[in-house]
DNA sequence: AATTATTTTATAATAATTACAAGTTAACAT
DNA sequence: ATGTTAACTTGTAATTATTATAAAATAATT
């Protein structure tokens, strides 16, 4: 995914195009590995050792609000993000700590008439194939 | 549920019988409105002033350990207990901020074959029926 | 090239949770 | 009943993720 790409993205989406938003959201749609701000700051900080961890929250934020990112709360300390913003699971496992995506079907509710949905989260956790070996 | 009940429950479990313990138990299972650890400790100290939040901490996951108590993680900032560790989702209205439990059926999962799941955990959010009114 | 509102940055503040150590107590054995 | 011991409670301090703030920098527009 190159810059021009996102550009195109990001004024779609009606957001100023900055370098740092840019790799932020370059970083996380290539790596689909559910990072923390943490993990994102310290990819950031290799090729601009002045980007401040401030930004990356700032960016993280902008971004899920307009709807490029999903936040993914499977760890209890801290969020993760998820540039799959399409219906889909995610699970954990306790053993290695690796977040899977998952595909599933939509399940039926009960006691939630007239409720409006906007966002549904399914988290699982358990024992990855891998560590089940 | 009186304390003798609890106690039955804990011996079953194979933890320690403190008063501290029962408070907080019988204080999540009472109220359905899956409180954090904040809301339970303001609880417990109206009894007992002298309650400390480690022990609110302590307690909490001791419990949810033994399985007694499933952990809440809706929102981003902190951790809710529920007393029904029987298998629903939760829904969060975004803006009253209450949550709502509801039934839902088990939905098919594509991708996680060889997974062992040991939890499985449904948040949605949106807006409650009362808040649409 | 000038303007302006937005963004970045650094630092400080906030808030939930955990670590720790000393005193207390529940459970068990005598 | 009483004593013993491991586990629990308590208060304080430390940790960690996130948010608030304000000044400097910059993207988008005129």
């Amino acid at each position: 995914m190159n810059t021009r790409q996102i550009s195109e993205i990001f004024k779609s989406k009606g957001i100023k195009l900055t370098p740092q938003r840019i790799a932020v959201y370059k970083f996380v749609k290539e790596n689909p590995i559910h990072p923390d701000a943490l993990t994102v700051y310290e990819k950031m900080i290799e090729n601009n050792p002045s980007f401040s961890k401030t930004t990356v929250y700032n960016c993280l934020q902008t971004l899920t609000e307009c709807g490029l990112l999903t936040p993914v709360c499977i760890d209890k300390d801290k969020i993760r993000y998820d540039a799959d913003t399409s219906f889909h699971g995610h699970f954990k496992c306790s053993k290695c700590g690796e977040i899977y995506d998952f595909k599933c079907t939509d399940n039926e509710t009960f006691g939630i008439d007239g409720f409006e949905v906007e966002q549904k989260d399914l988290y699982y956790s358990g024992i990855c194939k891998r560590c089940k070996k």
